[in-house]
DNA sequence: CATGTTAGCGATACCGGTATCGATAACATG
DNA sequence: CATGTTATCGATACCGGTATCGCTAACATG
C-alpha cells in the first residue's frame, strides 16, 4: 500500500490516499529492473530463484495486481469472452451464463456479459460495446442478427458462437436446438396423446423470435391434421408466471373447453396451471398445459405438465468449451454446429384420472 | 475491412484474414493525424467540420471499433465496474444483475460478472482476477468477507459496494438488508399468528452465510417465547425446488404435528408446498409453509406461502447507481448505508379454512 | 590462454489510444 | 506593415505491461 499525494490513480478511503503499486515499483523495491520483475513473477525462464524470491517478496509487500489492460494491449489477446444474452428475468440465461462462467473457470479466461432486452437496435450497441473491449471471443444469442451486426460480428475477427437457436444460417460456431422442430414435436406428442382443441398462449412474441418460431412450428404441425388453434391469448409484455396465471383465467372463462393450452415457455405454462389449480373442478384433469423449457420448477409441479426441456446449462458450457479451445488450445474446434433435441416429458393421455 | 497477409492480429474466416483496423489507418484514410482522427471520432473542439466529416467517413468505411484496452491504460479509467455474485442457480442473483446492468446503461459503463459459489477462497481469486481489469467501482455480496480479501479490496482504491447483507462492517458503501432481523421479524409474524410447533428446513448453511444468519434471528425469538425447532432438516447440498420437497417429505413422515416450517429461501419453501399439495388432506391448512425473498413463483403460487420480499431489484439498481455517481459525477453519495426491510406476506392464522 | 556457451538480466520498441503543448496559417487590429 | 488572436492540426510523451535482442560475467573446452 503506497501512499501519496500528488498522483491521479487514487481514491480516498477515510483521510488516506491509496494508490495501485506498478510493476515498476515492485521492480524497485526488488533492486532489479521492469522486465526481470515481470519475469519473475509470470514465472518464466532465464530468472534465478534467488531473483526470483526477491521479487515475489517486493510484490506481496506492495499488494501487486498486475494491470491486465496494459498485458492485454502489449500481448494482443484479452482472454475475454463476451456473451450477450436477451433477459434475465428468469432462470434459463442464468444457468446459460454459468455454465459458461464454469466452462472458462482455470483457463484464464474471463466472461463479460451484456443483456439486450430482445431488443435488436440495443442488442447491436452491446455488442458494439463489447467488442471494443477486444473480447478473444464472442458468444451471442439466436441467429437472426440483422445483416448489419452480423457484418459487425464477421469484422471482429473473433470466433463467434451463435446459441440457443438452430434455426439459420450460423457466423462460425452454432449451439443450440431447433425451436421450429421443437414446436412440431410437442405437437406431434400431444397430437398423439388424444389432444384435440388447443389454446394458445404467448408473451412478447414481437420480439421473442425463438418462441415465434415453436409457436409456427406447433401450428405446422397442427394444420397438418387439419387443426388450428381454438383460442389464443397474446400479451407484448415480457413473460411471467402472473402473466401466465392472468391469460388463462381469461381463455377458460370464454373457451372452457379446451383440452390443451400451449405456452410460449414453462414460466408461462407454470402461470397457467396455477390458474388451473385455483379454478379446481374438472379442469386439471381435463386441460393438459404444455410450456417449454424443462425448469426445475416445471418438474416439481405437485401436477405435472408437458415441457421440453432445453439444455441450457449444457449449452452454456458448450459455448464456453468452444470460446476456450478456440482461444488457448492451437485449434478451434472443427466441428462447427451442436445440435440438441430436447427431451419430452409429461405429456398424458387425454381424460387421466384426476390427480 | 483490411485484408493483410503478414499480420498476427487476425482471425481466419473461410479463406480471408480479417484485420482490425486502428485509429492510425483511419486517419491514414482521412489523411490526417492520429491526434486528429482521435478529436473528431470523440466530438471534441478544435476540429473543422471538413476535417470530421472526412475522419468518420472513414471510420465508416473501415468498420473502426475504438479500442477500449487503450483508451482506459491511457485514461486511467475504465468505466468498468465489477460485480461478484454467490450464485445463479435462483433468481434473486440475476435480478440483481439486471439492475445493476439498467442503472449503468447509457452511463458509458459497463458491468463485469463472476460467480463465487458460495465459496470465500473462489472469491478471493475472482475479486483478485477483477480487480486486474482496473475496474472503476466493485460490488461484491455480503459483508464477511475474510481479512485477506478485505484488505485487497481496500487497497484496490475504488469504491467498494457491499450488497444484499446488513449485519456487519461496510468497507464503503452498504446495500441491503439485515438478515437477522429479517427472520427475528418472521418468526414475531408466524408467532402472532399462532403458530408454535415450528420445522426448519435449509440447505447449504454452511457456505449460505445470510440463510444462517435468517435461522439464527429466527431461532433467538423463538426462544425468547421459550421455543425452538422442533426439528430440523439440514443439507449441505444447494438450495432447490427438488430438495425442499424432498427434504419436507422427510420431515412430515417423521413429524407429522408441525403447525409451520421456516425455510432457507422460497425455492425450498416451494418445493415444501409442492409436498404438501401431494400429501393431499388437511395437511396445507394445517401447516404454514414461511421461505424467503417473495419471489414472483412464490406470490403466484395457488396456496399462499409466506415470505418476506427481498428488495433485490433496487439493491441492483442502487449500487449501479452508487457506482455511477462515485465513477461520472464529481462526487460520491454521501449516504453510506441504504437499509431495507423486507415485506412480509402470507402468514395465515393457525387453522384457516381449507384452500 | 583464447574461444565458445550459457545463464541472467536490462534497454528498447512496441500495443493503441489520449493529454499536452507547440506550430502554422488566416485573419483582425492599430 | 508589424503584431496579436484564433482556429486547426500534429509531434511527442505517456499509460503499464511484454517481446525481442543484446550485453555481461561465469564457466567449460581445446
Amino acid at each position: 500500500m503506497t501512499v501519496l499525494g500528488a498522483s491521479l490513480n487514487r481514491h480516498s478511503i477515510g483521510k488516506l490516499l491509496v494508490r495501485k503499486s506498478t510493476l515498476e515499483e515492485v521492480a524497485a523495491a526488488a533492486g532489479v529492473s521492469k522486465m526481470t520483475a515481470s519475469r519473475a513473477l509470470r514465472g518464466v525462464a532465464d530468472v534465478s530463484t534467488e531473483t526470483r524470491e526477491k521479487v515475489l517478496l517486493a510484490a506481496e509487500r506492495l499488494s501487486y495486481i498486475g494491470n491486465r489492460l496494459a498485458l492485454s494491449l502489449s500481448s494482443q489477446r484479452t482472454n475475454l469472452v463476451a456473451v450477450v444474452v436477451p433477459s434475465m428475468s428468469n432462470i434459463v440465461f442464468p444457468e446459460v451464463l454459468a455454465g459458461i462462467s464454469a466452462e472458462l473457470e482455470g483457463s484464464g479466461m474471463q466472461a463479460v456479459f451484456g443483456i439486450s432486452d430482445y431488443d435488436m437496435a440495443k442488442e447491436h450497441t452491446i455488442i458494439r460495446d463489447m467488442l471494443s473491449w477486444q473480447p478473444s471471443a464472442i458468444v451471442v444469442t439466436g441467429l437472426d442478427q440483422p445483416q448489419e451486426t452480423v457484418r459487425m460480428l464477421r469484422n471482429a475477427a473473433i470466433p463467434v458462437i451463435q446459441i440457443m437457436d438452430l434455426d439459420g444460417t450460423p457466423i462460425d460456431f452454432n449451439v443450440g436446438l431447433s425451436h421450429g422442430r421443437a414446436g412440431e414435436d410437442m405437437a406431434r406428442a400431444l397430437l398423439t396423446a388424444g389432444r384435440r382443441r388447443f389454446g394458445y398462449i404467448g408473451s412478447a412474441l414481437s420480439r421473442d423470435l425463438r418462441a415465434r418460431k415453436r409457436k409456427a412450428g406447433f401450428e405446422r404441425v397442427l394444420s397438418e391434421h387439419g387443426l388450428g388453434f381454438v383460442e389464443q391469448q397474446i400479451d407484448d409484455a415480457f413473460s411471467s408466471i402472473a402473466l401466465g396465471k392472468h391469460l388463462t383465467q381469461h381463455m377458460l372463462a370464454s373457451t372452457p373447453d379446451l383440452d390443451c393450452i400451449y405456452y410460449s415457455n414453462d414460466d408461462m405454462a407454470t402461470g397457467g396451471l396455477f390458474a388451473c389449480m385455483e379454478l379446481g373442478g374438472s379442469v386439471l384433469g381435463d386441460i393438459l398445459i404444455a410450456g417449454f423449457n424443462g425448469l426445475d420448477l416445471a418438474v416439481a409441479l405437485p401436477v405435472r405438465i408437458a415441457t421440453s426441456r432445453s439444455p441450457r446449462r449444457i449449452i452454456g458450457e458448450t459455448a464456453g468449451r468452444l470460446a476456450r479451445q478456440a482461444v488457448t488450445a492451437g485449434q478451434p474446434s472443427p466441428q462447427k454446429v451442436f445440435s440438441f433435441v430436447p427431451e419430452i416429458t409429461g405429456v398424458s393421455a387425454l381424460h387421466p384420472s384426476r390427480l
